[in-house]
RNA sequence: GCAGGGUUAGUGAAGCGGUCAAACACGUCAGACUGUAAAUCUGAUGGCUUAUGCCUUCGUAGGUUCGAAUCCUACACCCUGCA
């Protein structure tokens, strides 16, 4: 992997990732296919789309179909025919979603009001509905039960690594512990500490350089001295690029200080990725913060459920400006596109009253088509965001679409 | 014509004297979703100037009872046997 800077506006930068599978222009978002597959779409789709990568999951593709299956077949690309870039997520994720996520029902941004007292609350046991969660770490690693069929197995940073060799992407992730906001500062001290150790031994078990990059994590959740210490260290390993991950605070406040407090102090001439975050405005104000990938199941995952973007001149919902409830009965007789100057396939052939017709009648074709026009609303935002950096004007951009940020 | 069974909120269907504005399911409406256990999850769903309140509802009309969706009578409609 080679990464070269082509522009600077402020602490924004554009430039290129160069993979053994093509190019990558950043600041560019990744869509997540958890298991070697973006739902509901096809490599056609994603080809049509420009899609800059597809980012595939350790955890899940160990369990099914294995790792050693993909490798028979040359790698997660080359299995599900995509020929472009590729990354995996380290299994680091799932430790967090299904184990203290699971348990206590949270994301790694706290949207639970009001945070302090839930935090409270689990912090003394007195969560009144825990769920049992499918994870257990310790200093080593981490023991889970497949949530597939409850078989036991054991990830470490080597296995993980060993496992993401095989499956070869192009870009792979250190094994790290995901924090919640919830955790207090000691638990994510000593998880911070243990994130240390794993990716010291995940950049030693790394031995496929030449065609494959690993990024260490930052972790520290919303603790100043903590993500600083975590950029630091991280930085120290010889990595070729840097991932902040995590839980990133309680508010989006929280997630801009923790980018304020690690960005700065990161090499410049490592590429810097998000790690699961990407609503509309997350892009706009970390590009601004010069972050250069992105990956998020957001635009994805909202699109099957019904919530699909629009740009400020649509107005879009009073709670949420940046998409629209698609299946409100005020679309039922709607014969304007989702969004008026998309250009994306669902824009250009079907009506809102339509879309939501599929969606009331549970038709798969309604998440396919939103999920295709989320997806190229996100290229094309990214787009413009590179174009905003290049010509020096990404605040201006930033303002017309109502966003505030004091950057 | 005789005998039996049935008629409950948008739909299906519980309830068979008080704790019933009425379970549950579906439907409908609204909301959530940030390194995907997610085509998932949450809430609302008779009306009211939103309440440990009032009003109207369980085929229709009467009646019994302190009290009826629940018991009785008549009527209407539907289903099943026998003629």
């Amino acid at each position: 992997m080679k990464f070269e800077i082509t522009s600077r506006s402020k602490r924004a930068r554009t430039g290129v990732i160069t993979t053994p599978h093509g190019m990558i222009e950043t600041p560019a978002f990744i869509p997540v296919g958890t298991k070697a597959d973006v739902k509901t779409l096809d490599i056609k789709d994603l080809h049509e789309l420009k899609a800059p990568a597809v980012l595939a999951n350790t955890y899940h593709l160990y369990l099914r179909p294995g790792p050693d299956l993909i490798e028979k077949f040359g790698g997660v690309g080359e299995f599900m025919g995509w020929d472009g870039p590729t990354f995996t997520d380290s299994g680091g994720f799932q430790v967090f979603s299904l184990g203290f996520g699971l348990e206590h029902g949270v994301s790694k941004v706290s949207n639970i009001f009001p945070a302090e007292e839930k935090q409270s609350r689990v912090l003394s046991g007195q969560d009144p509905k825990p769920r049992k969660k499918l994870f257990k770490i310790d200093e080593d690693g981490v023991n889970f039960v497949s949530h597939l069929d409850g078989s036991k197995h054991r990830f470490t940073a080597e296995t993980s690594i060993d496992i993401q060799q095989k499956l070869g992407a192009d870009i792979i992730f250190a094994f790290d512990e995901c924090t919640s906001p919830l955790h207090d500062k000691q638990y994510t001290e000593q998880a911070m500490f243990r994130t240390h150790d794993w990716a010291k031994r995940s950049v030693q078990a790394w031995t496929n350089r030449e065609k494959q990059a690993l990024y260490g994590i930052i972790q520290g959740d919303a603790y100043e001295d903590l993500r600083k210490k975590s950029t630091e260290y991280i930085c120290s390993l010889d990595t070729p690029g840097i991932a902040v991950g995590g839980s990133l605070g309680k508010s989006k406040n929280d997630m801009f200080d923790i980018l304020d407090w690690t960005l700065p102090i990161t090499p410049e001439e490592r590429p810097r990725h998000l790690l699961g975050i990407g609503e509309i405005e997350d892009l706009f104000t970390a590009s601004a913060r010069g972050i250069d990938t992105f990956d998020c199941v957001s635009p994805t995952r909202i699109a099957r459920n019904g919530s699909v973007y629009v740009s400020p001149a649509e107005g879009g919902n009073p709670k949420n400006k940046f998409n629209i409830n698609i299946r409100a009965q005020k679309y039922a007789q709607d014969s304007g596109p989702i969004d008026k100057d998309c250009t994306c396939f669902t824009c250009l052939n079907h009506t809102r009253a339509y879309i939501r017709h599929l969606f009331a009648s549970g038709e798969l074709l309604a998440m396919r088509l939103a999920t295709l026009h989320n997806l190229h609303f996100v290229f094309g935002l990214m787009e413009d965001i590179r174009g905003a950096i290049r010509g020096d004007s990404l605040k201006n951009l930033m303002s017309e679409w109502g966003i505030d940020d004091k950057i």
